[in-house]
RNA sequence: GCGGUCGUGGCGAAGUGGUUAACGCAUCGGUUUGUGGAUCCGACACUCGAGGGUUCAAUUCCCUUCGAUCGCCCCA
């Protein structure tokens, strides 16, 4: 058996690929509008950062890291992991290059990929690429709103329908602790009736139990976060929401919210679409106030909030809904040279056409003529252009259109000025 | 980590315990000695994911393994 890739990897072939860059380029070219600026952190960085940034108790931490070590004191070697997410290496790059000194606040954006040891599924990768955005040093609601807003956007832009954008507070962790509280009196009557998962979600995060689904009976009525959030909390969410109408970002409040990092303060919120065979998140955020201060040893604590998209999520949505999306021609001219002469005349006008601008390709298989042909038509070139001894003489070159099967004579010295023109 | 389904040529897809593994698409060649998208003709799998076992005989039965895919958990 010959070499294959890694399990829950992906090959992106060209034909796919084009997808791919066009969504890149949209999410680059919407930060630019946004005012967001593209930062690129390693792919992989001291294991302590995830474990600190993302939590020590979250799955992500728990069981599906890449870690592995590398070579280091003799006594001391190092840890290292692939990222699984995107947020803890931009907070270390803001941190570790001091960006929080600049006098504005600081909007990064990034896309890359990222790494989890889980077993595929649709919409579910080993390597994934996510698009990201980061904005640090400002509490404001406004910007929590627009984090969101830009997220929406980029579906919206794409032509991706009926995209939900649910929205939470989180709280602050003093809340929190008051809610996690009240919520274990809840179901503590019903802790027997608990699924295993939720038995072991009682002590360790009951926010969760309310996101299970086999437990939704014994979770009707629940007390929600909503009703124990403090004066802060509580203005600072109903202003997120201020801010999203004025935008006209439809939303909805659901309290049941809760998120898979441990970092998320006041507002947290996900994008869903149906679509992706089980799963219904295409992306999600929040605020993560005290993150940037955790990761920098306590000093220099500036909030953040900031979203991470899935591209793969996105790309199967879009194909999902059929989604059409504007796709480049290969060629505009195909070359063909009858004869040695030719030939070489044709190697010199394909350079000068290239160097000008155009799309221009040939044959490298020695086949014949019809054969050429019909790769010129595989190719999507808009015009051949024929060459053969008997032109060649004339100091002339056959160019016909694809389209509509005309055909005209042109000096080869005019073929490059002449193509310009057409295409 | 657990469970379901699947694994035949570049792609899609039949098939059977036994000396030729259908068919469709694509590709290549010819019909048209310099012209595509149509028709017709022809070519194209020492081989049925890999390894082992049962058998006189296995692509077809059994086991293992790898992979794909879908789902659970969780998430992008």
């Amino acid at each position: 058996m010959s070499i294959q890739k890694p399990k829950g990897t992906q090959d992106l072939l060209p034909g796919e690929i084009e997808k791919w860059q066009y969504v890149e380029a949209k999410a680059r070219e919407l930060c630019k509008r946004f005012n967001y600026r593209e930062i690129r952190t390693p792919i992989f960085e001291n294991t302590e950062l995830f474990q600190r940034g993302v939590g020590e108790t979250t799955d992500i931490v728990e069981k599906e890291m890449y870690t592995f070590e590398a070579k280091g004191d003799r006594n001391k070697p190092l840890s290292f992991s692939l990222r699984p997410e995107g947020t803890a290496g931009v907070v270390r790059a803001y941190v570790e290059n001091k960006i929080y000194g600049e006098p504005d606040i600081s909007k990064l954006f990034y896309i890359g990929p990222m790494f989890r040891y889980e077993q595929p599924q649709a919409g579910r990768y080993r390597q994934f690429h996510q698009f990201g955005i980061e904005a640090f040093g400002s509490v404001d609601p406004s910007i929590d709103a627009e984090v969101i807003a830009l997220g929406y956007t980029f579906y919206s832009e794409l032509g991706i329908q009926n995209v939900t954008v649910d929205i939470n507070s989180v709280g602050t962790p003093a809340c929190r602790d008051i809610y996690k509280q009240k919520l274990k009196e809840f179901f503590t009557p019903v802790k027997d009736q608990l699924c295993s998962d939720c038995q072991s979600r009682f002590d360790r995060n009951p926010m969760r139990i309310l996101d299970c689904k086999k437990d939704q009976k014994l979770g009707e009525g629940a007390p929600t976060i909503l009703e124990y959030l403090d004066e802060e909390c509580t203005v600072h969410f109903a202003a997120v929401q201020e801010h999203l109408r004025a935008m006209n970002i439809p939303f909805q409040i659901n309290p049941r919210l809760v998120r898979g990092l441990d970092y998320y303060t006041h507002t947290a919120f996900e994008y869903k679409a149906a679509g992706i065979g089980a799963i219904d998140t295409i992306g999600g955020g929040g605020r993560y106030n005290g993150l940037v201060g955790q990761i920098a040893g306590g000093n220099n604590d500036q909030p953040g909030v900031g979203l991470g998209l899935g591209l793969e999520r996105t790309l199967l949505i879009l194909q999902a809904q059929n989604v059409e999306l504007p796709s480049e021609k290969l060629l505009d001219v195909y070359l063909i040279g009858l004869g040695e002469a030719a030939e070489k005349e044709v190697t010199k006008q394909l350079q000068l056409l290239r160097l000008a601008g155009v799309k221009a390709e040939k044959d490298y298989l020695g086949r014949k003529i019809k054969a050429q042909m019909k790769s010129a038509d595989r190719y999507k070139a808009t015009f051949v252009a024929i060459l053969g001894d008997d032109e060649l003489s004339r100091g002339e070159i056959t160019v016909k259109s694809m389209a509509n099967g005309e055909q005209q004579t042109m000096l080869l010295e005019q073929l490059v000025t002449g193509m310009l023109e057409k295409i």
